[in-house]
DNA sequence: ACAAAAATCGAACGAGCGTTCGCTTTTATT
DNA sequence: AATAAAAGCGAACGCTCGTTCGATTTTTGT
Protein backbone atom coordinates (compact mmCIF):
# COMPACT_ATOMS: atom_id res chain seq x y z
CA UNK A 1 0.00 0.00 0.00
CA UNK A 2 2.67 2.30 1.19
CA UNK A 3 5.52 0.87 -1.29
CA UNK A 4 4.86 2.54 -5.29
CA UNK A 5 6.21 0.07 -7.43
CA UNK A 6 3.86 2.14 -10.00
CA UNK A 7 5.43 5.48 -11.40
CA UNK A 8 1.71 6.71 -11.44
CA UNK A 9 0.17 6.20 -8.39
CA UNK A 10 -2.97 8.72 -8.07
CA UNK A 11 -3.18 10.25 -4.71
CA UNK A 12 -5.74 12.04 -3.56
CA UNK A 13 -4.08 13.27 -0.75
CA UNK A 14 -0.84 14.20 0.89
CA UNK A 15 -0.22 11.39 2.64
CA UNK A 16 -0.75 8.96 -0.72
CA UNK A 17 1.18 11.57 -2.79
CA UNK A 18 3.78 11.38 -0.40
CA UNK A 19 4.24 7.38 -0.81
CA UNK A 20 4.04 7.63 -4.14
CA UNK A 21 6.37 10.87 -4.81
CA UNK A 22 9.79 9.42 -6.75
CA UNK A 23 11.92 12.69 -5.93
CA UNK A 24 12.77 12.69 -1.87
CA UNK A 25 15.44 12.40 -0.29
CA UNK A 26 18.68 11.15 -1.30
CA UNK A 27 16.79 10.61 -4.80
CA UNK A 28 16.88 13.81 -5.43
CA UNK A 29 20.31 14.24 -5.66
CA UNK A 30 20.77 11.01 -7.10
CA UNK A 31 18.67 12.35 -10.23
CA UNK A 32 20.69 16.03 -10.23
CA UNK A 33 23.68 13.42 -10.17
CA UNK A 34 22.74 11.68 -13.05
CA UNK A 35 21.03 14.44 -14.99
CA UNK A 36 24.45 16.64 -14.72
CA UNK A 37 27.41 14.26 -14.94
CA UNK A 38 29.15 15.92 -17.56
CA UNK A 39 29.45 18.91 -15.52
CA UNK A 40 30.49 17.18 -12.43
CA UNK A 41 34.15 16.17 -11.97
CA UNK A 42 33.16 13.00 -9.06
CA UNK A 43 32.34 10.26 -10.68
CA UNK A 44 30.48 7.99 -7.62
CA UNK A 45 27.55 8.78 -6.82
CA UNK A 46 28.06 7.68 -3.17
CA UNK A 47 30.39 11.17 -2.58
CA UNK A 48 28.01 13.09 -5.03
CA UNK A 49 24.56 12.49 -3.21
CA UNK A 50 26.22 13.66 0.21
CA UNK A 51 27.84 16.28 -1.39
CA UNK A 52 25.09 17.71 -3.22
CA UNK A 53 23.14 17.69 -1.00
CA UNK A 54 24.84 19.69 1.64
CA UNK A 55 25.03 22.43 -1.27
CA UNK A 56 21.42 22.42 -1.61
CA UNK A 57 21.00 22.54 1.84
CA UNK A 58 23.11 25.53 2.44
CA UNK A 59 22.09 26.85 -0.21
CA UNK A 60 18.35 27.04 0.78
CA UNK A 61 19.59 27.84 4.27
CA UNK A 62 21.44 30.61 3.41
CA UNK A 63 19.53 32.30 0.22
CA UNK A 64 15.76 33.29 1.52
CA UNK A 65 17.82 35.55 4.12
CA UNK A 66 19.98 37.00 1.93
CA UNK A 67 19.39 36.12 -1.77
CA UNK A 68 21.42 34.06 -3.87
CA UNK A 69 23.95 36.88 -5.48
CA UNK A 70 24.77 37.80 -2.02
CA UNK A 71 25.91 34.52 -0.58
CA UNK A 72 29.14 34.25 -1.36
CA UNK A 73 30.87 30.60 -2.18
CA UNK A 74 32.72 31.09 1.29
CA UNK A 75 29.21 31.43 2.74
CA UNK A 76 28.59 27.84 1.32
CA UNK A 77 31.71 26.48 2.11
CA UNK A 78 31.69 27.59 5.62
CA UNK A 79 28.03 26.09 5.65
CA UNK A 80 28.46 22.95 4.19
CA UNK A 81 31.91 21.98 5.94
CA UNK A 82 33.76 21.13 2.32
CA UNK A 83 36.10 23.71 0.58
CA UNK A 84 35.71 26.37 -2.06
CA UNK A 85 37.88 23.61 -4.38
CA UNK A 86 35.63 20.52 -3.09
CA UNK A 87 32.43 22.45 -3.72
CA UNK A 88 34.34 22.87 -7.61
CA UNK A 89 34.07 19.36 -8.13
CA UNK A 90 30.19 19.57 -8.40
CA UNK A 91 29.40 22.87 -9.80
CA UNK A 92 31.39 24.34 -12.68
CA UNK A 93 30.25 27.78 -11.23
CA UNK A 94 28.21 29.48 -9.20
CA UNK A 95 25.40 30.31 -11.49
CA UNK A 96 25.02 26.21 -11.95
CA UNK A 97 23.17 26.00 -8.90
CA UNK A 98 20.51 28.31 -9.72
CA UNK A 99 20.63 26.49 -12.98
CA UNK A 100 20.39 22.68 -11.40
CA UNK A 101 17.30 23.92 -9.25
CA UNK A 102 15.52 25.20 -12.28
CA UNK A 103 15.72 21.89 -13.79
CA UNK A 104 14.39 19.81 -11.16
CA UNK A 105 11.81 21.98 -10.46
CA UNK A 106 11.03 21.99 -14.64
CA UNK A 107 11.23 18.11 -14.20
CA UNK A 108 8.82 17.84 -11.71
CA UNK A 109 6.06 20.16 -13.74
CA UNK A 110 6.09 18.72 -16.73
CA UNK A 111 5.94 15.50 -15.89
CA UNK A 112 2.65 16.79 -13.35
CA UNK A 113 1.70 18.49 -16.33
CA UNK A 114 2.02 15.67 -18.48
CA UNK A 115 0.06 12.99 -15.86
CA UNK A 116 -2.72 15.69 -15.70
CA UNK A 117 -3.52 16.35 -18.97
CA UNK A 118 -3.86 12.57 -20.28
CA UNK A 119 -7.21 12.10 -17.81
CA UNK A 120 -8.19 14.40 -21.10
CA UNK A 121 -11.43 12.01 -20.49
CA UNK A 122 -12.41 14.12 -17.62
CA UNK A 123 -11.57 17.67 -17.57
CA UNK A 124 -12.77 18.41 -13.96
CA UNK A 125 -10.56 15.48 -12.45
CA UNK A 126 -7.73 16.28 -14.79
CA UNK A 127 -7.98 19.82 -13.11
CA UNK A 128 -8.60 18.95 -9.92
CA UNK A 129 -5.49 16.63 -10.12
CA UNK A 130 -3.22 19.03 -11.48
CA UNK A 131 -4.02 21.36 -8.83
CA UNK A 132 -3.81 18.93 -5.78
CA UNK A 133 -0.59 17.31 -7.14
CA UNK A 134 1.39 20.94 -7.85
CA UNK A 135 0.45 21.82 -4.37
CA UNK A 136 1.36 18.21 -2.98
CA UNK A 137 5.24 18.87 -4.97
CA UNK A 138 5.20 22.28 -4.09
CA UNK A 139 5.16 21.31 -0.15
CA UNK A 140 7.52 18.56 -0.62
CA UNK A 141 10.31 20.69 -2.61
CA UNK A 142 9.29 24.34 -1.16
CA UNK A 143 12.86 25.27 -0.94
CA UNK A 144 13.54 24.63 -4.79
CA UNK A 145 9.89 26.51 -5.93
CA UNK A 146 10.84 29.22 -3.83
CA UNK A 147 14.02 29.54 -4.94
CA UNK A 148 13.59 29.66 -8.50
CA UNK A 149 10.77 31.92 -8.50
CA UNK A 150 13.08 34.50 -6.11
CA UNK A 151 16.19 33.85 -7.89
CA UNK A 152 14.94 33.53 -11.69
CA UNK A 153 16.50 36.41 -12.05
CA UNK A 154 20.15 35.28 -11.16
CA UNK A 155 19.73 33.06 -14.07
CA UNK A 156 21.23 33.16 -17.61
CA UNK A 157 18.99 34.65 -19.65
CA UNK A 158 17.82 31.67 -21.95
CA UNK A 159 17.05 30.19 -18.55
CA UNK A 160 15.08 33.12 -17.38
CA UNK A 161 12.88 32.45 -20.33
CA UNK A 162 12.31 28.87 -19.00
CA UNK A 163 11.25 29.79 -15.97
CA UNK A 164 8.59 32.02 -16.83
CA UNK A 165 7.38 29.44 -19.75
CA UNK A 166 7.35 26.75 -16.77
CA UNK A 167 4.34 29.41 -15.54
CA UNK A 168 2.75 30.17 -19.17
CA UNK A 169 2.51 26.29 -19.81
CA UNK A 170 0.79 25.37 -16.23
CA UNK A 171 -1.69 28.27 -16.54
CA UNK A 172 -2.80 27.54 -20.45
CA UNK A 173 -3.13 24.46 -19.33
CA UNK A 174 -5.58 25.32 -16.60
CA UNK A 175 -7.23 27.66 -18.89
CA UNK A 176 -7.92 24.86 -21.61
CA UNK A 177 -9.11 22.69 -18.66
CA UNK A 178 -11.33 25.18 -17.27
CA UNK A 179 -12.79 25.85 -20.81
CA UNK A 180 -13.93 22.30 -21.23
CA UNK A 181 -15.48 21.64 -18.20
CA UNK A 182 -17.41 24.42 -18.74
CA UNK A 183 -18.17 23.89 -22.44
CA UNK A 184 -19.57 20.56 -21.03
CA UNK A 185 -22.17 22.21 -18.59
CA UNK A 186 -22.92 25.16 -21.50
CA UNK A 187 -21.47 27.56 -18.66
CA UNK A 188 -19.87 30.55 -20.69
CA UNK A 189 -15.96 31.03 -20.68
CA UNK A 190 -15.49 35.08 -20.34
CA UNK A 191 -13.24 34.86 -17.19
CA UNK A 192 -11.84 31.50 -17.68
CA UNK A 193 -8.36 33.03 -17.86
CA UNK A 194 -8.54 34.80 -14.51
CA UNK A 195 -9.59 31.29 -12.93
CA UNK A 196 -6.36 30.16 -14.38
CA UNK A 197 -4.43 33.26 -12.86
CA UNK A 198 -5.93 32.87 -9.46
CA UNK A 199 -5.03 29.06 -9.58
CA UNK A 200 -1.74 29.50 -9.96
CA UNK A 201 -1.52 32.64 -7.52
CA UNK A 202 -2.70 30.53 -4.42
CA UNK A 203 -0.37 27.92 -5.23
CA UNK A 204 2.51 29.64 -5.46
CA UNK A 205 1.48 31.86 -1.85
CA UNK A 206 1.46 29.03 -0.58
CA UNK A 207 5.44 27.80 -0.99
CA UNK A 208 7.02 31.69 -1.18
CA UNK A 209 5.17 32.85 1.71
CA UNK A 210 5.68 30.42 4.77
CA UNK A 211 5.77 33.17 7.04
CA UNK A 212 2.58 33.75 6.16
CA UNK A 213 1.04 30.00 5.72
CA UNK A 214 3.22 27.96 8.27
CA UNK A 215 1.79 30.37 10.81
CA UNK A 216 -1.41 29.44 10.32
CA UNK A 217 -0.58 25.78 10.58
CA UNK A 218 -3.07 24.54 7.66
CA UNK A 219 -2.27 21.17 6.14
CA UNK A 220 -1.14 20.66 2.51
CA UNK A 221 -4.65 18.41 2.27
CA UNK A 222 -6.68 21.83 3.60
CA UNK A 223 -5.42 24.44 1.97
CA UNK A 224 -5.77 22.47 -1.48
CA UNK A 225 -9.31 21.95 -0.68
CA UNK A 226 -9.94 25.53 -0.11
CA UNK A 227 -8.43 26.34 -3.40
CA UNK A 228 -10.31 23.70 -5.12
CA UNK A 229 -13.96 24.75 -3.09
CA UNK A 230 -12.95 28.10 -4.53
CA UNK A 231 -12.24 27.29 -7.88
CA UNK A 232 -15.71 25.19 -8.08
CA UNK A 233 -17.49 28.27 -7.31
CA UNK A 234 -16.15 30.65 -9.29
CA UNK A 235 -16.59 27.87 -12.88
CA UNK A 236 -19.86 27.39 -11.84
CA UNK A 237 -20.84 31.41 -11.43
CA UNK A 238 -19.27 33.44 -14.26
CA UNK B 1 -13.26 68.25 -12.44
CA UNK B 2 -9.59 67.08 -13.23
CA UNK B 3 -7.70 69.19 -10.40
CA UNK B 4 -8.29 67.45 -7.05
CA UNK B 5 -7.77 70.04 -4.30
CA UNK B 6 -9.12 67.60 -1.73
CA UNK B 7 -7.01 65.31 -0.85
CA UNK B 8 -9.10 62.33 -0.64
CA UNK B 9 -10.89 62.51 -4.00
CA UNK B 10 -13.20 59.39 -4.34
CA UNK B 11 -12.35 57.43 -7.31
CA UNK B 12 -14.42 54.84 -9.06
CA UNK B 13 -12.46 54.13 -12.13
CA UNK B 14 -8.48 54.56 -13.15
CA UNK B 15 -8.93 57.58 -15.43
CA UNK B 16 -10.49 59.41 -11.96
CA UNK B 17 -7.65 57.58 -9.69
CA UNK B 18 -5.02 59.06 -12.12
CA UNK B 19 -6.50 62.15 -11.77
CA UNK B 20 -6.49 62.59 -7.93
CA UNK B 21 -3.20 60.38 -7.21
CA UNK B 22 -0.95 62.25 -5.32
CA UNK B 23 2.36 61.12 -6.27
CA UNK B 24 3.37 61.27 -9.66
CA UNK B 25 5.82 62.26 -12.07
CA UNK B 26 8.21 65.09 -10.00
CA UNK B 27 6.01 64.73 -7.01
CA UNK B 28 7.02 61.45 -6.40
CA UNK B 29 10.72 62.38 -6.31
CA UNK B 30 9.84 65.62 -4.58
CA UNK B 31 8.34 63.59 -1.76
CA UNK B 32 11.44 61.09 -1.71
CA UNK B 33 13.64 64.50 -1.46
CA UNK B 34 11.50 66.07 1.30
CA UNK B 35 11.61 62.77 3.61
CA UNK B 36 15.29 62.51 2.90
CA UNK B 37 16.68 65.26 3.64
CA UNK B 38 19.12 64.55 5.86
CA UNK B 39 20.79 61.83 4.38
CA UNK B 40 21.15 63.75 0.91
CA UNK B 41 23.94 66.06 0.42
CA UNK B 42 22.34 68.00 -2.13
CA UNK B 43 20.19 71.13 -0.87
CA UNK B 44 18.04 72.31 -3.76
CA UNK B 45 15.33 70.43 -4.69
CA UNK B 46 15.80 71.38 -8.31
CA UNK B 47 18.50 69.45 -8.47
CA UNK B 48 17.32 66.38 -5.83
CA UNK B 49 14.13 65.67 -8.31
CA UNK B 50 15.91 65.94 -11.56
CA UNK B 51 18.60 63.55 -10.19
CA UNK B 52 16.48 61.29 -7.97
CA UNK B 53 14.71 60.63 -10.52
CA UNK B 54 17.42 59.21 -13.04
CA UNK B 55 18.79 57.23 -9.82
CA UNK B 56 15.24 55.36 -9.79
CA UNK B 57 14.84 55.54 -13.66
CA UNK B 58 17.88 53.47 -13.92
CA UNK B 59 17.66 51.24 -11.22
CA UNK B 60 14.33 49.60 -12.28
CA UNK B 61 15.86 49.30 -15.65
CA UNK B 62 18.42 47.31 -14.89
CA UNK B 63 16.88 46.02 -11.96
CA UNK B 64 13.91 43.31 -13.46
CA UNK B 65 17.00 41.26 -15.53
CA UNK B 66 19.88 41.37 -13.42
CA UNK B 67 18.33 41.88 -9.59
CA UNK B 68 19.43 44.74 -7.56
CA UNK B 69 22.66 43.21 -5.93
CA UNK B 70 23.80 42.41 -9.19
CA UNK B 71 23.33 46.27 -10.37
CA UNK B 72 26.50 47.50 -9.50
CA UNK B 73 27.36 51.73 -8.69
CA UNK B 74 28.75 51.95 -11.76
CA UNK B 75 26.27 50.12 -13.83
CA UNK B 76 23.61 52.68 -12.42
CA UNK B 77 26.38 55.49 -13.60
CA UNK B 78 26.58 54.69 -16.49
CA UNK B 79 22.77 54.26 -17.01
CA UNK B 80 22.17 57.63 -14.89
CA UNK B 81 25.16 59.74 -16.68
CA UNK B 82 25.95 60.41 -13.24
CA UNK B 83 28.99 60.01 -11.86
CA UNK B 84 30.27 57.71 -8.88
CA UNK B 85 30.32 60.76 -6.42
CA UNK B 86 27.38 62.49 -7.70
CA UNK B 87 25.16 59.58 -7.33
CA UNK B 88 26.34 59.35 -3.28
CA UNK B 89 24.98 63.07 -2.72
CA UNK B 90 21.76 61.35 -3.17
CA UNK B 91 22.33 58.24 -1.36
CA UNK B 92 24.66 57.39 1.95
CA UNK B 93 25.20 53.65 0.22
CA UNK B 94 23.46 51.39 -2.07
CA UNK B 95 20.95 49.53 -0.10
CA UNK B 96 19.75 53.33 0.72
CA UNK B 97 17.97 53.28 -2.61
CA UNK B 98 16.21 49.98 -1.56
CA UNK B 99 15.06 51.52 1.88
CA UNK B 100 14.03 54.27 -0.02
CA UNK B 101 11.54 51.96 -2.35
CA UNK B 102 10.04 50.83 0.42
CA UNK B 103 9.35 53.78 2.18
CA UNK B 104 7.27 55.29 -0.98
CA UNK B 105 5.54 52.04 -0.89
CA UNK B 106 4.38 51.76 2.70
CA UNK B 107 3.64 55.24 2.76
CA UNK B 108 1.12 54.93 -0.13
CA UNK B 109 -0.27 51.65 0.91
CA UNK B 110 -0.67 53.16 4.87
CA UNK B 111 -2.98 56.36 3.16
CA UNK B 112 -4.95 53.89 1.06
CA UNK B 113 -5.66 51.33 4.31
CA UNK B 114 -6.34 54.61 6.56
CA UNK B 115 -8.60 55.71 3.80
CA UNK B 116 -10.37 52.40 2.79
CA UNK B 117 -10.84 51.57 6.52
CA UNK B 118 -12.52 55.16 7.46
CA UNK B 119 -15.31 54.57 5.25
CA UNK B 120 -16.81 52.07 7.96
CA UNK B 121 -20.43 52.90 7.63
CA UNK B 122 -20.24 50.66 4.53
CA UNK B 123 -17.83 47.46 4.86
CA UNK B 124 -18.19 46.04 1.09
CA UNK B 125 -17.89 49.99 -0.42
CA UNK B 126 -14.81 49.77 1.79
CA UNK B 127 -13.71 46.14 0.55
CA UNK B 128 -13.79 47.17 -3.33
CA UNK B 129 -12.74 50.99 -2.79
CA UNK B 130 -9.53 49.34 -1.21
CA UNK B 131 -8.77 46.34 -3.95
CA UNK B 132 -9.62 49.22 -6.49
CA UNK B 133 -7.17 51.71 -5.27
CA UNK B 134 -4.22 48.90 -4.79
CA UNK B 135 -4.44 47.85 -8.04
CA UNK B 136 -4.53 51.52 -9.57
CA UNK B 137 -1.76 52.60 -7.57
CA UNK B 138 0.68 49.65 -8.66
CA UNK B 139 -0.54 50.43 -11.60
CA UNK B 140 1.20 53.67 -11.19
CA UNK B 141 3.69 52.59 -9.09
CA UNK B 142 4.58 49.33 -10.70
CA UNK B 143 8.05 49.49 -10.64
CA UNK B 144 8.19 50.53 -7.34
CA UNK B 145 5.94 48.05 -5.92
CA UNK B 146 7.60 44.92 -8.29
CA UNK B 147 10.85 46.40 -7.02
CA UNK B 148 9.90 45.65 -3.16
CA UNK B 149 8.84 42.73 -3.37
CA UNK B 150 11.10 41.02 -5.49
CA UNK B 151 13.63 42.56 -3.66
CA UNK B 152 12.98 42.70 -0.49
CA UNK B 153 15.81 40.12 0.48
CA UNK B 154 18.34 43.27 -0.05
CA UNK B 155 16.80 44.83 2.74
CA UNK B 156 18.59 45.30 6.09
CA UNK B 157 16.65 42.59 8.16
CA UNK B 158 14.68 45.47 10.64
CA UNK B 159 13.18 46.70 6.90
CA UNK B 160 12.75 43.36 5.64
CA UNK B 161 10.09 43.16 8.52
CA UNK B 162 8.42 46.51 7.75
CA UNK B 163 7.78 44.82 3.71
CA UNK B 164 6.07 41.71 5.17
CA UNK B 165 4.36 43.92 7.40
CA UNK B 166 2.80 45.49 4.86
CA UNK B 167 1.36 42.56 3.53
CA UNK B 168 0.03 41.63 6.50
CA UNK B 169 -1.63 44.65 7.41
CA UNK B 170 -3.39 44.48 3.93
CA UNK B 171 -4.48 41.18 4.37
CA UNK B 172 -5.94 41.56 7.66
CA UNK B 173 -7.63 44.61 6.76
CA UNK B 174 -9.49 42.34 4.08
CA UNK B 175 -9.68 39.61 6.24
CA UNK B 176 -12.06 42.05 8.67
CA UNK B 177 -14.01 44.18 6.50
CA UNK B 178 -14.73 40.63 4.08
CA UNK B 179 -16.19 38.77 8.28
CA UNK B 180 -18.29 42.46 8.17
CA UNK B 181 -20.28 42.48 5.01
CA UNK B 182 -20.61 38.45 5.64
CA UNK B 183 -22.19 39.27 9.23
CA UNK B 184 -24.39 41.72 7.81
CA UNK B 185 -26.07 39.18 5.70
CA UNK B 186 -25.86 35.78 7.88
CA UNK B 187 -23.41 34.32 5.76
CA UNK B 188 -20.56 31.97 7.39
CA UNK B 189 -17.41 33.00 7.58
CA UNK B 190 -15.07 29.81 7.30
CA UNK B 191 -13.01 30.69 4.63
CA UNK B 192 -12.60 34.00 4.47
CA UNK B 193 -8.89 34.08 5.32
CA UNK B 194 -8.47 32.17 1.83
CA UNK B 195 -10.39 34.84 -0.21
CA UNK B 196 -8.37 37.97 1.71
CA UNK B 197 -5.58 35.95 0.60
CA UNK B 198 -6.91 35.19 -3.28
CA UNK B 199 -7.14 39.32 -3.31
CA UNK B 200 -3.91 40.40 -2.40
CA UNK B 201 -2.66 37.38 -4.64
CA UNK B 202 -4.73 38.56 -8.24
CA UNK B 203 -3.25 42.03 -7.06
CA UNK B 204 0.42 41.39 -6.69
CA UNK B 205 0.30 38.86 -9.90
CA UNK B 206 -0.55 41.79 -11.89
CA UNK B 207 2.29 43.65 -10.98
CA UNK B 208 4.60 41.07 -10.64
CA UNK B 209 4.09 39.97 -14.19
CA UNK B 210 3.99 42.27 -16.26
CA UNK B 211 5.08 39.56 -19.23
CA UNK B 212 2.01 38.13 -18.59
CA UNK B 213 -0.21 40.81 -17.86
CA UNK B 214 0.73 43.48 -20.22
CA UNK B 215 0.53 40.80 -23.31
CA UNK B 216 -2.90 40.47 -22.38
CA UNK B 217 -3.68 44.23 -22.88
CA UNK B 218 -6.56 44.21 -20.21
CA UNK B 219 -7.05 47.84 -18.91
CA UNK B 220 -6.98 48.42 -15.10
CA UNK B 221 -10.37 49.09 -14.96
CA UNK B 222 -11.24 45.48 -16.68
CA UNK B 223 -8.82 43.61 -14.34
CA UNK B 224 -10.12 45.36 -10.98
CA UNK B 225 -13.39 44.45 -12.29
CA UNK B 226 -13.10 40.70 -12.94
CA UNK B 227 -11.23 40.31 -9.38
CA UNK B 228 -14.03 41.89 -7.53
CA UNK B 229 -16.89 39.97 -9.58
CA UNK B 230 -14.50 36.93 -8.30
CA UNK B 231 -14.77 38.41 -4.78
CA UNK B 232 -18.64 39.00 -5.14
CA UNK B 233 -18.75 35.14 -5.70
CA UNK B 234 -16.68 33.79 -3.33
CA UNK B 235 -17.99 35.98 -0.77
CA UNK B 236 -21.51 34.90 -1.15
CA UNK B 237 -21.14 31.44 -1.33
CA UNK B 238 -18.76 29.93 1.49
C1' DA C 1 49.20 -3.75 3.04
C1' DC C 2 50.36 -1.33 -0.84
C1' DA C 3 50.04 1.34 -4.96
C1' DA C 4 47.12 3.73 -8.21
C1' DA C 5 43.18 6.61 -8.74
C1' DA C 6 39.78 9.68 -7.08
C1' DA C 7 38.28 13.09 -4.10
C1' DT C 8 39.23 17.03 -1.40
C1' DC C 9 41.70 20.87 0.03
C1' DG C 10 42.90 25.96 0.52
C1' DA C 11 46.21 29.52 -0.62
C1' DA C 12 46.65 32.55 -4.36
C1' DC C 13 44.98 35.46 -8.38
C1' DG C 14 42.86 38.96 -10.97
C1' DA C 15 38.68 41.34 -11.41
C1' DG C 16 35.22 44.20 -9.84
C1' DC C 17 32.77 45.85 -5.87
C1' DG C 18 31.02 49.90 -2.69
C1' DT C 19 32.76 53.93 -0.96
C1' DT C 20 35.67 58.19 -0.28
C1' DC C 21 37.63 62.78 -0.97
C1' DG C 22 40.34 66.45 -2.96
C1' DC C 23 39.48 68.80 -7.09
C1' DT C 24 36.78 71.11 -10.90
C1' DT C 25 32.68 73.00 -12.69
C1' DT C 26 28.31 75.11 -12.18
C1' DT C 27 25.10 78.01 -9.84
C1' DA C 28 23.68 81.78 -6.85
C1' DT C 29 24.56 86.22 -4.84
C1' DT C 30 26.23 90.70 -4.92
C1' DA D 1 31.71 90.66 -13.45
C1' DA D 2 33.50 88.88 -9.41
C1' DT D 3 33.17 85.95 -5.60
C1' DA D 4 31.40 82.58 -2.45
C1' DA D 5 28.80 78.39 -2.07
C1' DA D 6 26.91 74.27 -3.91
C1' DA D 7 26.95 70.51 -6.97
C1' DG D 8 29.30 67.23 -9.53
C1' DC D 9 33.29 64.58 -10.68
C1' DG D 10 36.36 60.25 -11.06
C1' DA D 11 40.75 58.23 -9.78
C1' DA D 12 42.14 55.68 -5.95
C1' DC D 13 41.52 52.51 -1.81
C1' DG D 14 40.71 48.43 0.62
C1' DC D 15 38.08 44.55 0.40
C1' DT D 16 35.64 40.49 -1.11
C1' DC D 17 34.22 37.99 -4.89
C1' DG D 18 34.30 33.69 -8.12
C1' DT D 19 37.56 30.69 -9.76
C1' DT D 20 41.89 27.84 -10.30
C1' DC D 21 45.36 24.31 -9.52
C1' DG D 22 49.22 21.91 -7.42
C1' DA D 23 49.49 19.52 -3.03
C1' DT D 24 47.34 16.39 0.22
C1' DT D 25 44.20 13.06 1.91
C1' DT D 26 40.98 9.38 1.25
C1' DT D 27 39.23 5.59 -1.26
C1' DT D 28 39.56 1.74 -4.34
C1' DG D 29 41.37 -2.43 -6.26
C1' DT D 30 44.65 -6.01 -5.78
Amino acid sequence: MSQAQSQHGRAADFRNFQADFPLQDRAIYQTLFERNKDRITTNKAKFAVVNLEKIFTATFELTPRIGFPMMSLRDLSRATGLSMGGIYSYIESKERIAIMVKDLVKLVIDELLVRAMSLSSAPLTALETMIREHIFAAEMLQDWFSFLYFETRSLPHEHQEDSKNIELQIESAMHELIDRVRRDRDIACGNSPIIATTLIALIQDRYLKPWKHSKSGESADDYAQQVLALMHCAIEHP
